[in-house]
DNA sequence: ACCTGAACACCGTTCAAGT
DNA sequence: ACCTGAACACCGTTCAAGT
């Protein structure tokens, strides 16, 4: 049967996940298929244009079922999601990064962010700017915890959760977050567990609520 | 006259701010030292360890001639004198973060940041984080700018600054920063240039600020 | 100590030609 | 419409051998 552009996105994220973003190239890519290299080609533009596809997928579904409720809780959710998503996949920051996804990508994460703070009363062009400037940090904070973190994304298989730390901010549910490849480092690092802000949740939310509380503070 | 591991790396940023770090392959390096890609590995272990001593280089100087004063100030100030650094070489924000160099670099940027945060009053814990956090947010922003806006970095050449906009914050002195490479998008795109978030500076400043409010709003 | 020559094991992309 | 075969123009890295 012939191949679809879904199925070479599929694909695509299955080599992510089994081997990492160096490992997902279009050679292998198409031996994972079946298929030589240049077969990939009708299917999809180039390279570029396929991490942009993969990124899309990485981002579905971000605000399904969103809490309705104050501003600040309704970006805290989709900061969190957000980082969900990315460590759902191997090397998912750096994917979403490579392939400027959030700006422009079909979900608009951006834009997500953006409508929550103009409803908050923001004007548009400050609203933007607070929402690029989260996005980045999500980015580059979640890039880090894949670089060479211990991971924490289990959850759903242990009872216990890995040290107090569960991705979701309240009691909200989740979208359906699979477990995402093993992590590189897996023999823990020197990890201060007695701190209140050790656990990787705990020290993304302590970034995101100085950034919050300084919009806050705009408001008034 | 024999080869030296700055002559190494001197090159390879007269490549980078001339073509890009897309161009910026051991191989042209090579070419444009006039010698065999092999002889390279004499003086860097691999592409990786070249990056981090471009990014090294990139970052020297961070921390020369610093203000004295409240934290804030001198917060801002190194976010954007680092911004600066990383405008100052083309794709330089790129380099930086695919060298992970902030946070183990030679001059110790996080360090640095840390530091001051730690003189207003914050853990240790809290003042790595913040500090990565900010981090992320200059990086991130960075790159945007040198990804797709038209340039802005001459200062020096023109009288008047383009539009309203230079790399420091008040008349502090930047380190010698030299003329970057041409940005890529040179046709202006639609700017807004009425509103007060109109000019690079003042959008980075704009969320830089908001973080650095959220900062004090926890020294009460 | 420093570099050459030459190879190894890859890349992304194109494109005639096949079915 | 969808894919093969085969090439083009590259990569980073290694390593014997030369000087």
């Amino acid at each position: 049967m012939a191949l679809t552009r879904s199925d070479v996105v599929d694909a695509a994220i299955g080599i992510l996940d089994e081997y990492g973003l160096g490992d997902l190239t279009m050679r292998r890519l198409a031996a994972s298929l079946g298929v030589q290299p240049g077969a990939l080609y009708w299917h999809v533009a180039n390279k570029q244009a396929l991490l942009g596809a993969v990124a899309d997928r990485i981002l579905e579904h971000l605000d399904d079922d969103m809490p309705t409720g104050d501003w600040d809780l309704r970006f805290n959710e989709l900061a969190h999601r957000l980082r969900a998503a990315l460590l759902a996949h191997r090397d998912g920051a750096e994917v979403v990064a490579a392939a400027h996804s959030l700006r422009t990508g079909q979900g608009g994460t951006l834009a997500l962010l953006s409508q929550v703070l103009t409803d908050a009363g923001f004007t548009p062009a400050e609203a933007e700017l607070a929402a690029l400037a989260v996005l980045h940090y999500v980015l580059g904070h979640t890039a880090d915890e894949q670089g060479h973190a211990p991971s924490e994304t289990l959850a759903r298989t242990a009872g216990t959760p890995a040290a107090g730390d569960t991705a979701s901010p309240a009691g909200l549910a989740t979208p359906g977050t699979a477990t995402p490849g093993t992590a590189e480092g897996a023999a823990g690092g020197p990890q201060t567990s007695d701190s209140p802000l050790a656990g990787e949740t705990a020290r993304f939310g302590f970034g995101l609520s100085v950034f919050v509380d300084g919009l806050r503070a705009r408001l008034t």
